[in-house]
DNA sequence: AAATTTTTTGCAATCGATTTCAAAATTATC
DNA sequence: GATAATTTTGAAATCGATTGCAAAAAATTT
């Protein structure tokens, strides 16, 4: 390994230019000059640095995707499409796991700085806090930067957002329509994403005028086994639990049917995100679709745009939809 | 941006050279002039660029993570175990889904080795096949290359797998051992792994004398029902059924139930992976543990020595385990 | 205070590409 | 066949760091 330009153009007995041109197309190049450099770059496996390619040209081809753990499938799959989007333009993609802490998530801007990315894409609300907003101003004040499911007012961050007020909000609605009366919110980790879901849940309450039983579980199935024990213990009256988060909703599903209790029959069910295992888990879960598939197609077109043209920005609202299935 | 080691020069009063040797920490420099170069870079958010670092460096401290799906939970642990191991040694990581032909695949690492990634990792049996092979030897040679759940016998190779051979065999041995002696195996796509564990099922026929029920499947809770009720209804008789893939195990089982058949009473299953769903599926599907964990921390230490010392490779065989939940 | 040793610093080359500008080679025109 | 126009090519500068070597500055010794 380890050849450069000028080894093909020793052996090619051109100069390292016309190598370069003959690597990126460019025109002005005799038919049979091109033939015989292209000939040699092949037979000697020649691969280009993009390091010195992206010094030069002041550009490094990728992307950074920040997210908080990777391991979440509902973060993982917005990572992915775009990852593929942007592949096919030729961009590589940086996938880190920020962290938990607000000052890791700052310090993974920091990285993403010194890689000179074309572009980041932070997803998950998480990240929206005052020490990521400062490194982005501080080191990422001019790239194009997108926070899917967050917020930032700054002159390069786009959003797009999923409208989680309406999604609690239609939940309990629909669930209140189907005659329940007690209608209780299980929220996750207070994040602004979360704190918004509760905003749907208690709109829903006051307009519909349904008395508020509100817990507060993290992010397990086990411990939305283990809150729902205590919920239905504490208020056995309650006929229909709406969860913050899918895996939540299975594990509290899970305990109520331990428990002796029939679903829907007895308590309805809704998670949110329409996760890939809500589909399977069993009895197969009502969800609020939180719509990622065309929250990330529309981040990755926006992204597209704001590479072309920095000073390009756009905040996008989607709204989520109700899916029902054996739970409700 | 685009402040340069040029431009802190200027601003303090010294030379690049200088402030690089601030930059690195090297010794030699006086500590008022390090202290008043310290405070220059802090305030004026300076970030070093990692692709100029690279190019004199003559590396890029990226590690390549080749998945063929990183939306596969199963994978991107994998990849998330390293990914976290090498972010504390200063590397990122570039995650890349490989797509699902040889080519493509074979194209991703002429993609790694434009990036001059330190090494790679490469996560899932798909990746053993010729293309694959070729482009290592001729674009990466001489990088440190891991085979997560394969093998390539080349120089620079190492690899770390999961014996499915003695996976399969002890999960049939369990059946057979708890009474059973219709014991049904359902593969999923024919990839070198997958061949393996029909071996570890072909086996305990042969030595537990117990008729062979095979069956092929693709990769979904779909698929795995529907092939799960061909079975039923062309083998009645069929007592236990073990599964190549956990997601396809809990798709079975969801129709198993929908058949009227009791969980384990008529009929027992046993998945593999021990994916995270697996736990929370609804009967706890009881499987075949492959050791994830196990294998990406190896992963992680055998790269670390390779990166070291290019010329290290090791091959590590991972016994795998029953985990009995509800299933069986 | 001069000579010597040690500590700090800067110059210039280097990493591997790309690109501008001018020179060389080729083709077209008269 | 000489001149002009056009096409190909190469030399050298550049991108933003790092580093070996020599010079300058500071600290010691005499």
């Amino acid at each position: 390994m380890g050849l450069t330009i000028y080894d093909i153009a020793r052996e090619a007995g051109v100069s390292a230019s016309t190598v370069s041109r003959v690597l990126n197309s460019r025109p002005g190049i005799k038919k049979s000059t091109r033939e015989r450099v292209e000939r040699i770059l092949k037979e000697s496996n020649f691969s280009v640095s993009e390091a010195a390619r992206g010094l030069v040209n002041q550009t490094s081809k990728m992307i950074g995707i920040l997210v908080s753990d990777i391991r979440n499938q509902h973060h993982i799959e917005g990572a992915y499409m775009i990852e593929q989007h942007f592949m096919r333009k030729g961009y590589c993609s940086l996938i880190l796991n920020a962290g938990d802490t607000d000052e890791s998530k700052a310090e993974y801007i920091r990285i993403l700085s010194s890689r000179r990315v074309n572009a980041a894409v932070l997803i998950g609300s998480s990240f929206q806090n005052e020490p990521v907003r400062q490194a982005i101003i501080d080191y990422m004040p001019d790239t194009p930067i997108i926070f899917q499911n967050g917020e930032f007012s700054l002159p390069n961050v786009s959003s797009v957002v999923s409208d989680e007020v309406v999604g609690i909000y239609d939940a309990a609605k629909y669930l209140y329509e189907q005659g329940r009366r007690n209608i209780a919110y299980i929220n996750n980790n207070d994040t602004p994403s979360n704190r918004k879901k509760i905003l749907g849940y208690e709109k829903a309450s006051r307009e519909l005028c349904f008395p508020r039983i509100l817990y507060v579980c993290s992010d397990s199935a086990e411990s939305g086994a283990e809150i729902t024990e205590k919920l239905i213990t504490e208020h056995p009256e309650v006929d229909a639990i709406i969860y913050a988060v899918d895996l939540i909703a299975v594990g509290g599903s899970r305990k109520l049917l331990d428990l002796g209790k029939r679903i829907p029959e007895d308590i309805a069910v809704i998670g949110t995100d329409n996760s890939p295992f809500s589909m399977i888990s069993n009895p197969r879960l009502s969800t609020v679709d939180t719509k990622l598939q065309e929250l990330s197609t529309s981040c990755s077109e926006i992204l597209e745009k704001a590479i072309e043209n920095p000073s390009y920005t756009e905040h996008v609202i989607i709204s989520p939809s109700l899916v029902l299935r054996e739970t409700t």
